[in-house]
DNA sequence: ATGGTAGGTATCCTA
């Protein structure tokens, strides 16, 4: 369905990835890997865990990134995006009257407008009442929503990529059943996500090319022995196309084996490919 | 039902 239409007869290949890096200055030999494999056009992360000032930029100017946009605060959060294409107009957005650093807003080349977003996690009781970090949670995924709803224009070429930090499908968690009370699968968060997607009719590209049926995981906990051998993964990373973008989308996928790299985060790198 | 590991920071908070 998505290989129907070219958009545009200068239509620019372009590859992005996400990846929650769970702090960027011990990941210096991951991301040489991902730009060496991976060769993303645009690297957008999550969890930089460190301020601007700070930023590893000599680490990366190795990699061919020569476009930068760092948004990051001392200790927690914070986003970045690494591009070989020039940036237009920078700038981040902030949500529920904090100043957690968790939205950048970039402009790529062809009118694209790229959102990169680090979701909070939510903590660990799914209660608004005796839990404020899924209050915070929640609150942010209905202002986006409003924010997407309000600002909805059908010729907008949206990338929205990030740490969602919702798994939203039942093959989207290793157990439906025993995740369905368990913060990032419960049914309030499920709705408070399809909200923010239907909101500009976001289309999940991953799930365009991966069908329903299969399992599809982005993040392992570290909490588990071995990974790989339990499998007991979820699908918290996501890229999403504005209606006008989604025909460009030529290919979406996971880099599994990247759990397993040595240092590793619990996030691995999700990417698509579009012909923009 | 419980605790398991990792990262930032400076004593526990967050995931």
């Amino acid at each position: 369905m998505f290989c129907e239409t070219n958009p545009s007869p200068k239509a620019l290949p372009l590859r992005i990835t996400t990846w929650n890096a769970n702090s960027v200055r011990l990941r210096g030999a991951i991301l040489r890997r991902i730009a060496a494999e991976i060769r993303p056009d645009v690297l957008c992360l999550q969890e930089i865990k460190v301020e601007d000032a700070k930023f590893p930029h000599a680490m990366i100017d190795p990699l061919g990134y020569p476009y930068r946009y760092v948004h990051g605060q001392k200790g927690y959060h914070g986003v970045a995006v690494l591009s070989r294409l020039p940036l237009v107009e920078p700038r981040f957005l902030k949500w529920c009257g904090r100043e957690d650093c968790r939205h950048a807003v970039v402009g790529l080349p062809g009118g694209i407008e790229l959102h990169n977003l680090y979701v909070p996690a939510g903590g660990d009781e799914p209660d608004v009442e005796t839990n404020p970090k899924f209050r915070h949670k929640l609150d942010m995924l209905a202002g986006l929503a409003r924010h997407f709803e309000d600002t909805r224009e059908e010729s907008r070429r949206i990338v929205v990529v990030g740490d969602l930090n919702v798994a939203p499908l039942e093959t989207d968690v290793w157990s439906h059943r025993q995740l369905l009370s368990v913060v990032s699968h419960t049914s309030v968060e499920v709705a408070a996500l399809g909200r923010w997607q239907r909101s500009h009719g976001f289309v999940d590209a991953l799930r365009e090319v991966v069908p329903k049926e299969k399992k599809l995981f982005s993040w392992w906990s570290y909490r588990n022995r071995d990974w790989q051998a339990s499998d007991r993964g979820r699908r918290l990373d996501h890229v999403w196309l504005s209606p006008a973008l989604a025909p460009a989308l030529r290919h979406a996928g996971i880099t599994r084996e990247a759990r397993g790299w040595e240092a590793p985060s619990d996030h691995v790198p999700v990417t698509v490919d579009l012909d923009a």
